[in-house]
RNA sequence: CGGGAUGUGGCGCAGCUUGGUAGCGCACCCGCUUUGGGAGCGGGGGGCCGCCGGUUCAAAUCCGGCCAUCCCGACCA
């Protein structure tokens, strides 16, 4: 096929547009790939809808080729089955609800775990059925409260998901595996630089949650990577590696101190060096800080307090909390909770007071049997040197509350831990039973009894991932497109008006195409300079020049990645462009 | 929802302090010249200056209110 810039409708920019702050959402707008209509939403220009529908097909290939079925579920959904199963209402303002004629409620869909799994229940009914994989690939609505960054987060966005169903775990694990290696190729095809990060804690199940997170400085989540193996994990999933227990035996008795003036770590710590005669520099890291909570179950109107203690040098990071007590909503305990609560003396607080009072006690993993402590002594001024854990005190369990530092140990025990930016490009989750509960989704057995069937969720943003793509390959002068996603697999430029120089471009875009390549031909009357800067904004692969050596009988090959240009003879030329985009 | 900024042809911006017939660059149209790195000259088309109200003989410009957009943060299957 061949596209004739001369009529294709695009329009470059010669500037930035000053909207546009991320690599990606300037460049697909100055090259003419999209077009902002509304905040968050965008149109695909000719350009543009090739890129996202290269990228559609490599998704559909590799979905098809591990046994999916496609299928397609309408934008426009009612209210119902989203009311069963209570999101609804969880959505709160982050979904787009309108109403029919009629005053019905509707929605826009954001994502469709509900349809998939009616769906499943109104046609499959015996266990012979199961294992089934669908996907669709499929228009998204979020209102999103700040979308930003182009078509990196939009509130109108393309999204391939995909649901397995199973009649038993274990069939959950291999239809998650099989996703996983799915969207490994997927990724690995599309040239992409990704991590797969553990999503959730370890307490909530390993494995049942991943995510697919591109590496860009532009990304929106944090995530930590080892710098001695491959290891890497959301801040919220990084488990702290204990450290070994010690004796009790050796350790000296706890010792209350009188430590006026000292209810911050800071100070406490300048206290114990300068004031007292302990023979040993103290640390924030030896000091136990023991942070109030206060935390409820969904549904529950009661809160219980929670105390949490941790290594004195670090802060609680709140998402990580809430990440180890979902699904419980947890806040900091606030002046009038601790008044309530006369036994806590801020800045005082011990494990003392907490045990005697039965305040569930968590600690960081680092607080193990046999370390000793400086920390409250439950009364105002007055701290205990040297309480050791399991003689002087037993907590209830460990959580990973504590924040993750740069230089932290990575839990597999290889390298240190450093923080690095990416943008999540798929996520693959073990869902398990809820919606089939909700749903009432079985399968009749072989002994005539009902199985609950057991999903997976898997999601790709096709739309996000043309930003991506970009935003991991482009330099000064614009876009560089892998060729598996690139609009065109030849950009022709004719740099010259002569008409045999014209003609022979012609020739050669027509021989390119009986080759069975697309070529993107500029045959416009511009001058060469003009036409040099738009084919290395647009951003084809493989530019070829056909211009004033065609007297000599060569043609120039131009790699946009590389900006190298190679002199080929004419007669070679379809050959040796054929077995480079067949590479 | 908090903080910051900005709204002037399709795009990028100036003009606003000090009110007096809306301007520049890019893009677009016509003509001539030009053609290997964003050509030159000449001629042209296109704007309810975000919206509403106020002050004034006169408002893009001053005052008040509203709206919208972008950026940072909170939030984000």
């Amino acid at each position: 096929m061949i596209t004739r810039m001369s009529s294709l409708f695009l329009r470059t920019l010669r500037e930035d547009p000053a909207d546009a702050e991320v690599p990606s959402h300037r460049l697909l707008v100055r090259a003419g790939y999209v077009r902002r209509v509304a905040p968050g939403g965008f149109s695909w220009l000719p350009l543009g809808l090739r890129v996202l529908r290269n990228i559609e097909r490599v998704v559909r290939e590799e979905m098809d080729a591990m046994g999916a079925q496609e299928i397609q579920f309408p934008a426009l959904l009612p209210r119902e089955p989203y009311e069963a199963t209570n999101r609804w209402t969880e959505y709160g303002p982050n979904i787009f609800r309108l109403k029919d004629r009629k005053g019905a409620d509707y929605l826009l869909g954001p994502t469709h775990e509900e349809l998939f799994a009616l769906t499943v229940k109104g046609e499959y009914n015996s266990y012979k059925d199961y294992p089934v994989s669908l996907y669709q690939i499929q228009t998204k609505y979020r209102d999103e409260a700040r979308p930003r960054a182009g078509i990196l987060r939009g509130r109108e966005f393309l999204m391939k998901d995909s649901y397995s169903f199973d009649l038993d775990d274990e069939g959950l694990v291999r239809s998650y595996h099989a996703h996983r290696d799915t969207y490994i190729r997927i990724f690995d095809r599309l040239g992409l630089k990704y991590v797969i990060v553990s999503a959730m804690s370890g307490a909530m199940g390993g494995s049942a949650s991943e995510e697919f997170l591109a590496e860009a400085e532009t990304g929106e989540d944090t995530y930590v990577r080892s710098t001695g193996s491959d290891y890497a994990a959301n801040v919220e999933a990084v488990i702290t590696p204990a450290p070994p227990e010690q004796s009790i035996a050796d350790k000296p008795d706890a010792q209350v101190h009188h430590t006026p003036g000292t209810p911050t770590i800071a100070s406490l710590v300048d206290f114990l060096n300068t004031k007292t005669e302990l023979g040993r520099t103290f640390t924030a890291a030896d000091t136990l800080k023991n942070v109030l909570l206060k935390m409820r179950q969904p549904g529950a109107t009661e809160w219980t307090l929670l105390a949490v203690g941790l290594p004195g040098d670090r802060e609680v990071d709140m998402k990580r909390l809430e990440a180890a007590l979902e699904p419980a909503e947890v806040a900091l305990l606030e002046d009038a909770d601790f008044a309530a609560n006369s036994f806590l003396v801020k800045g005082y607080i011990g494990p003392g007071a907490l045990t005697a009072n039965g305040v569930r006690y968590l600690v960081d993993p680092r607080i193990v049997r046999g370390t000793a402590w400086v920390t409250g002594a439950d009364k105002a001024d007055h701290h205990v040197v040297d309480l050791v854990c399991g003689r002087d005190f037993t907590p209830d369990g460990t959580i990973e509350a504590a924040e993750v530092r740069e230089g932290d140990p990575a839990p597999d025990g290889k390298g240190t831990l450093v923080a690095a930016r990416g943008i999540e490009i798929g996520h693959v989750f073990q869902l398990g039973r809820k919606y089939a509960d909700v749903f009432g989704l079985d399968a009749l057995g072989p002994d005539g009894k009902p199985i609950r069937i057991t999903m997976g969720s898997y999601g790709v943003g096709v739309s996000r991932l043309v930003a991506v793509v970009a935003e991991q390959s482009y330099d000064e002068s614009g876009l560089i497109w892998p060729r598996v996603v690139s609009p065109y697999d030849i950009h022709v430029v004719i740099a010259g008006k002569d008409e045999t120089v014209r003609a022979g471009a012609e020739k050669l875009a027509a021989d390119l195409d009986g080759a069975g390549l697309s070529v993107l031909l500029d045959d416009r009357t511009s001058s060469p300079g003009v036409k040099f800067a738009d084919a290395e904004l647009v951003g084809v692969p493989t530019i070829l020049v056909v211009g004033r050596g065609l007297a000599n009988g060569v043609v120039e090959v131009k790699d946009r990645a590389t900006n190298e240009r190679t002199e080929v003879p004419v007669a070679d030329v379809v050959n040796h462009l054929v077995a480079l985009v067949r590479g």
